[in-house]
DNA sequence: ATGAAAGCGCTAACAA
DNA sequence: TTGTTAGCGCTTTCAT
């Protein structure tokens, strides 16, 4: 029924040892019988079992990826990505959602990667201290993706650099009054974005020489709802910002909507730019900060892999963002709305200021 | 290093044959001898090798999942159903993304999932001739979500009846000209969608004895930039409908979008109701049909399962839909509409040509 | 109810 | 360069 390494042997004239070093391209094959074996395989219709391989050898060639939540446009290039970089490999993907909270608790407690992989890659999942250890414990490589654990590898965007990206923009075109809709601490303490988004946008504004008002901080939470209720709480202040740096473009959407039901429009009355470029960032025309999504899941695999290898103990990645410019933001008008005179004049040049 | 069942029969003084039975719960082992066996286990910290244990069963305890793209919710909810449905079963799931052309030719190629998995999960990918075959050729159960090829089992939706309660949730808010913005048949033959939206909105019309005007169906390539130019050459008519049925809520969107941008308004002036009931619904308050989409993944879990069991051959599923009310869907004004002159066409910024 | 032993299909020393 | 052989860790007859 199935065919066996053994049958490719016979086929070939040759020992099932030489079978095997022929097909796994070891040396040490003459090529007459490298090519002798390659047909009878060829001709059996022959495939190795994995399960036999694995074995005798100990490895897996598989990597256990965990993920809270695969249906999101972020998760899914990451996933893509780290996919393709491990099939090259050789790698087969064991995937493991957690997003509910069931599931996560019984992962963490059952570890079901255990002699089932070579390596796990955690996809954007801030990890409890004990949720750590438990993956420590298992003494495989692994890698991180948008969260950065000491003895893990990591990938993570430059949230400080995005930030301030997204804020240099509104600043160039002429904003002195930049609010930020930004998610509180909320999360574990691993999820170190809001924080570093908060810096970069803190140090734009500083290296402009800009004054910071703390009364143009406001909570999103991280979701639409959030931003909303933040945008409504910044139009109704007595003195309303001329721009909104939202941490995510969650919160961005949520904003639009605060400034279209207050009876104002973006870009005209207030520039609005997020942070993710989500899905619906270019349908709902949003000026955000993008990043590079497959290839963080292709940097991620090529830790692991390395570390797999032996060449490479653990080491972190930080890869860079750009800002796309598209319709929610535009230089400020001198209309009443705002309080104070504007700076005006400032050249319009939406393109000079893309980060690259 | 790592403990193996010889440990366990070791310390639990038994053989491991005993620890085998014992452990997975066969019956024949004494209460007692079940126990001792697990509290060495437990102690040990012993788990099962599953390469050994597929070598000597054959089995792999592992299903495949042929996925042409992760990244969209729609995909990300009926994993996560199908992953909960074989985990529970004692599964794992291997995933396999085969949604770049490349990637596909070679999956279907090389069929890596051979000798590998026990059954395959075909989602949403349209299949070819050719690759159909391929499939077969596996000899593995198989079930296909979204699509249905005889010789597998599958779950689709039921297109027609969504389409026909979709129009009928127009017909009873009053409208009689009701257009349908479709998605020709551009894809393989299996992916009949198309067609079953067309006859459940023709037989919604029929049986409300409204008049069937050939003029009124338009094709918007399922995209959302088609979808947007349907609606824009819908309302430059003679004789525009008052309400829009649009065969996906991509298409939809962009009817919404050419709507605002004839200076007309949603629901006042033309009322729009989607297919799929996608992420962004909600978001953008569109009326629209959705479908269980968890629930398909589990039911195609439960046809693999059965067939492997033997218990059942291959069989059908066909998932009921339903009108989810938004408010892009409003009785038909009474006054006649015409378009006005979008006030802010020029005033959109460069960059935002996203729906190219 | 339990044990002994023969594989499952492959890889990796070790020999030749 | 190639072959021999001893595992890898489990399951499953077949005995007992």
């Amino acid at each position: 029924m199935t065919v066996s390494i053994e049958d490719v042997a016979a086929r070939a004239g040759v020992s099932t040892a030489t079978v095997s070093r022929a097909l796994r391209g070891l040396p040490n094959v003459s090529e007459l019988t490298r090519e002798r074996v390659r047909d009878a395989a060829r001709a059996l219709d022959y495939v190795v079992s994995p399960s036999a391989s694995s074995l005798a050898t100990g490895r897996t060639s598989t990597v256990g990826v965990v993920v809270p939540y695969v249906g999101r446009w972020f998760f899914g290039q990451v996933i893509s990505g780290a996919e393709t970089a491990l099939r090259q490999s050789g790698f087969d993907l064991l995937l493991y959602t957690v997003g509910a909270e069931e599931s996560r608790r019984r992962f963490f407690e059952e570890l079901p990667v255990r002699r089932r992989v070579d390596a796990v890659l955690v996809l954007s999942l801030p990890l409890t201290d004990a949720e750590v250890a438990a993956i420590a414990g298992l003494r495989l490589p692994t890698a991180m993706v948008g969260a950065s654990v000491p003895g893990f590898s990591s990938v993570r965007i430059d949230d400080v650099g995005g930030a301030s990206k997204a804020v240099n923009h509104l600043i160039n075109l002429g904003h002195q009054r930049i609010a930020m809709i930004h998610g509180a601490g909320i999360e574990p303490a691993q999820f170190t974005a809001p924080e570093d988004r908060r810096r970069g946008y803190l140090s734009a504004l500083a290296s402009a020489g800009l004054d910071y008002d703390s009364s143009l901080q406001v909570d999103g939470g991280f979701t639409l709802a959030g931003g909303e209720r933040a945008m409504a709480s910044l139009l109704s202040s007595k003195h309303p910002p001329t721009a909104v740096f939202a941490q995510s473009d969650e919160m961005a959407f949520g904003a639009l909507r605060a400034i279209r039901r207050a009876g104002l429009r973006c870009p005209e009355d207030v520039s609005v730019v997020g942070f993710d470029d989500h899905e619906m960032a270019e349908m709902l025309d949003l000026t955000t900060v993008a990043q590079p999504v497959t290839e963080q899941g292709v940097l991620a695999v090529g830790h692991i892999l390395a570390e797999l290898r032996g060449e490479a103990a653990p080491s972190d990645d930080l890869v860079p963002t750009h800002v796309v410019i598209r319709g929610t933001t535009a230089p400020p008008t001198a209309k009443p709305m705002r309080a104070r005179v504007p700076a005006r004049s400032v050249a319009r040049s939406a393109g000079s200021s893309s980060a690259g």
